[in-house]
RNA sequence: GGACCUGUGGUGCAGUUUGGAGUGCACGCCGCCCUGUCAAGGCGGAGGUCGCGGGUUCAAAUCCCGUCAGGUCCGCCA
């Protein structure tokens, strides 16, 4: 039907006749004796010149048939890759007709994102969409090959699984052949691949969906793929290796360039320096400790366990306004609130600060302000004080909402944070909660904190941060029950809980488990970042909006009489 | 569950602060003209429950209350 695409052709093809197919970019009649047409497939857009009149619109679908040949001297259009050449002589045959589209297939034109999403064919068909779709099957194409180069098998596991009431909320699937019984969707394939692991499959790797009845985001939806990777017989060490080597891969057959080496960072320096545990380490602005400065201090708002400072620079003149919503934005994090020190001239070549709580500061503490946080004049000194954890975070947050760039701008900053602790938090009956999965192994050194401070026992879990997004995380697992079972009771969970929850998995461990570790890459935000996407939805082809709703199929949508009877289920009365 | 921002012809906006006729801009659409354009150009035309409901007022796109939808964020995401 074609021979050739419309974004290829170039001088070198001057004077073949081809035949390409496409859409209307754009019809440019002149009169009765002459018309141009923009034909645009996914590979680009032609000019066609057609003799004469043509009747066809935007979006009409076409086939034109003629020959290349240069441009008239001075008619060559160098914001085109084909602008050199065009199509001439043309005849051109309507496949189909289109109705006006209801937004321009234009990469310049804003539009509406419902308008998008409700119609998404549309939207596919501009040149940028068109570049996300490819530029995620490339990352997809070199993670395969990369895996199956460092020797790991791809294996799919099952979309229909048992619940496992832990962690995310789960899709429930009713079941038709069991009333009263459902399977759920998996959040991921964590179990299912451990399991392999048991049943020697030594090295496994699967493109995987996952999903996750959690409230969305820009970085996250419902359903999500994840380059999902266990092994056998191996370290921490060789799980980095083998998942730096497949992203590093990724990112080399999208950009053309291979980053330099993954740097890393504890989870405890991540905390304090940038009080997030996926720092982005794109710019500076790193938590500075003031707590030594203000031991003792006179000023009750700065009496506190913890006080941390972020130095904004030049940011002397930010309005009252601005630091006004600044302090409610602390207020919002959980800080009881924020000052603020503006660097001003202290006369005598001397700094000093300005502030409305400047006078409750002694000098010394003044000075050690500026002498800690090295802030010179025309900078804004930001000073939270609270519990440790939550003074690096809030912290953390206002250093990315003033300082913060989007994530898919350049450079690529790639950090694996290591040593994450076991356990974070405590559950409403004050068992601690764990940080990763019950799963996970702790650090062979603070085994022995587990009976006596569990909140101090590092595990062997580690994630991987690009530019301040979370790209995925892994672990190495437990394999040994006697491990396992000081876990479990650490975390609350006596043994029959722990076999109703995951006795089938711990049932297979008594078989002959090898001592594994896995990681999983969100494909999804790896492919955002390098098509320079701030959000997910743009290199996913058929989105939901952040309410969970589908434009284009209006999903979700009540189920036709009799599905929920079929299944075993009746609605409850409508609340009101 | 919560905070903030947004909602005006097919699309993107201005108009809202300080109430006064659906007023305007750009693109698109329809018709006519045009032999080198390329987001072509010229002339003419059609197209609107100002998200929805209620209230205040002589009068509401504009002020107030509620509600729906979208986005960003907090909670949530082992």
């Amino acid at each position: 039907m074609r021979d050739r695409l419309c974004g290829t052709l170039r001088l070198d093809d001057a004077g073949t006749r081809v035949r390409v197919c496409g859409w209307v970019a754009k019809r440019r009649e002149h009169g009765e004796h002459l018309a141009f047409v923009d034909l645009r497939d996914h590979s680009g857009v032609l000019q066609c010149v057609v003799p004469g009149t043509v009747d066809v619109r935007s979006e009409y679908v076409i086939a034109v048939e003629g020959e290349i040949r240069p441009r008239l001297e001075g008619t060559e259009n160098t914001d085109l890759p084909t602008g050199a050449v065009e199509l001439t002589d043309c005849t051109v045959t309507v496949l189909n007709a289109a109705e006006p589209p209801p937004f321009a297939v234009d990469d310049r034109v804003e539009v509406d994102e419902v308008i998008r999403l409700r119609h998404r064919f549309v939207d596919l068909r501009r040149p940028r969409m068109q570049a996300n779709l490819r530029t995620r099957a490339t990352i997809n194409s070199a993670l395969r090959s990369s895996m199956d180069r460092q020797g790991f098998v791809e294996v799919e596991t099952p979309l229909l699984w048992a619940p496992t009431p832990e962690g995310a909320r789960e899709f429930v699937v009713p079941s038709r052949l069991h009333h009263g019984k459902s399977y759920v969707l998996p959040q991921s394939p964590q179990l299912a691949k451990q399991l392999l692991m048991v049943a020697g499959v030594d090295r496994y790797y699967q493109i995987a969906r996952c999903l996750r009845d959690e409230d969305l985001r820009a970085d996250r939806q419902f359903e999500f793929s994840q380059l999902d990777v266990e092994a056998s017989f191996v370290t921490q060490e060789d799980i980095l290796a083998f998942v730096a080597e497949a992203v590093l891969d990724a990112a080399e057959a999208v950009t053309g360039v291979r980053p330099d080496e993954v740097p890393r960072m504890t989870w405890a320096e991540a905390i304090d320096r940038y009080g997030s545990d996926k720092p982005d380490i794109r710019f500076g602005m790193e938590l500075i400790d003031l707590t030594s400065v203000f031991s003792g201090t006179g000023f009750r708002a700065f009496d506190a366990p913890c006080v941390k400072a972020i130095v904004v620079p030049e940011g002397a003149s930010t309005t009252r306004s601005r630091l006004d919503a600044l302090t409610d934005r602390s207020k919002a994090l959980g800080a009881k609130g924020l000052a603020w020190f503006r660097v001003i001239d202290g006369g005598e070549g001397a700094i000093a600060l300005e502030s409305p709580v400047v006078k409750f500061l002694s000098e010394d503490e003044q000075a050690g302000v500026l002498a800690s946080t090295g802030a010179s004049l025309g900078d804004l000194v930001l000073v939270v004080a609270d519990e440790y954890r939550l003074t690096c975070s809030v912290l953390g947050s206002l250093r990315l909402d003033i300082g913060g760039r989007p994530v898919s701008e350049g450079p690529y900053a790639y950090l694996w944070v290591i040593d994450f602790p076991m356990f974070d938090g405590a559950d409403d009956a004050g068992n601690p909660i764990a940080a990763h999965h019950p799963f996970t192994m702790p650090h062979l050194d603070d085994l022995e904190l587990l009976e006596t401070d569990p909140a101090a026992v590092r595990s062997q879990a580690y994630d991987l941060v690009l530019n301040g997004w979370e790209l995925g995380s892994g672990s190495v697992r437990v394999h040994r029950a006697d491990i396992q079972s000081r876990i479990f009771a650490a975390l609350g969970i006596d043994e029959d809980e722990a076999a109703s929850r995951f006795g089938f998995l711990l049932g297979a461990f008594r078989y002959g488990a090898p001592p594994h570790a896995g990681f999983a890459v969100g494909i999804d935000r790896l492919a955002a970042i390098f098509a320079g996407e701030d959000s997910i939805r743009e290199v996913i082809a058929f989105p939901k909006t952040q309410s969970g709703w589908d434009p284009m199929t209006d999903a979700p949508k009540a189920l036709a009489d009799g599905a929920l009877a079929d299944l075993g289920l009746r609605p409850l009365p409508a609340l009101d």
